[in-house]
DNA sequence: TTGGTTTATTGCAATATTACGATTAATAAC
DNA sequence: GTTATTAATCGTAATATTGCAATAAACCAA
């Protein structure tokens, strides 16, 4: 089917589900690592740093945008992308939430 | 094309690519939650719990397996499943250290 | 205006994912 | 043995994702 059935389950879910989505691809990841790296917006340069047809970037980009964790300046001809400070802290809460459970080995 | 082209990235992206991938569902979502907040193994109520199919809540837990996320312990007819402590804390530590970056704000 | 640069969008092909019914395999209960 | 229970797997349909070439849109420069 491919459909996934979100109707299911809570908004808190979804919502984590779909920012673990953006980040389930590699080129997201390399995305986003440049940026943090550069430590500022980037302009174009994503197209050669990543190895991907420039269309190809683009769509990853969009997704990244889709979720609030990139956002887009636009430069001229150029468009400046950069994180989201809040978001990605937001982001950060939320893996931080998920995965501070201390678990007591049953197996 | 739908083939993520993996030899591009580095074995780091490619393997946090791989554990948001899995996470990138709210029934797995829904699941590692579920697994969290019992604290202890599930031996089956998930299809219940969840509300998909059976052949379908097997699918999930194959996938969250292939990461190392849970184990599966052979019980009889039922099997028990519970989360890998070793490879959940070090999914922990790997989001930690993506989302710790300061960022200085530049658009 | 014309041409160059940059990014978004469209259209498409190949592959992946999601979901479920049906079946299978393994054990348990009797 | 038979039957019930449980979970994995198979097969299949519907939908999603990935990737790119081609094109469009928007701006800049001369």
């Amino acid at each position: 089917m491919g459909l996934t059935k979100s109707e299911m389950f809570t908004d808190q879910q979804n919502r984590l589900a779909a920012i673990a989505k953006v980040l389930g691809h590699p080129a997201r990841i390399a995305i986003l690592q440049h940026l943090l790296k550069v430590q500022n917006c980037i302009c174009g340069d994503l197209v050669e740093e990543i190895g991907l047809a420039q269309a190809t970037i683009s769509q990853h980009l969009r997704e990244m945008k889709n979720i609030g964790l990139l956002k887009g300046d636009i430069d001229g001809t150029k468009v400046c992308y950069c994180i989201d400070e809040v978001v990605f802290k937001e982001i950060g809460v939320i893996f931080d939430d998920l995965f501070k459970t201390d678990l007591k080995g049953c197996c």
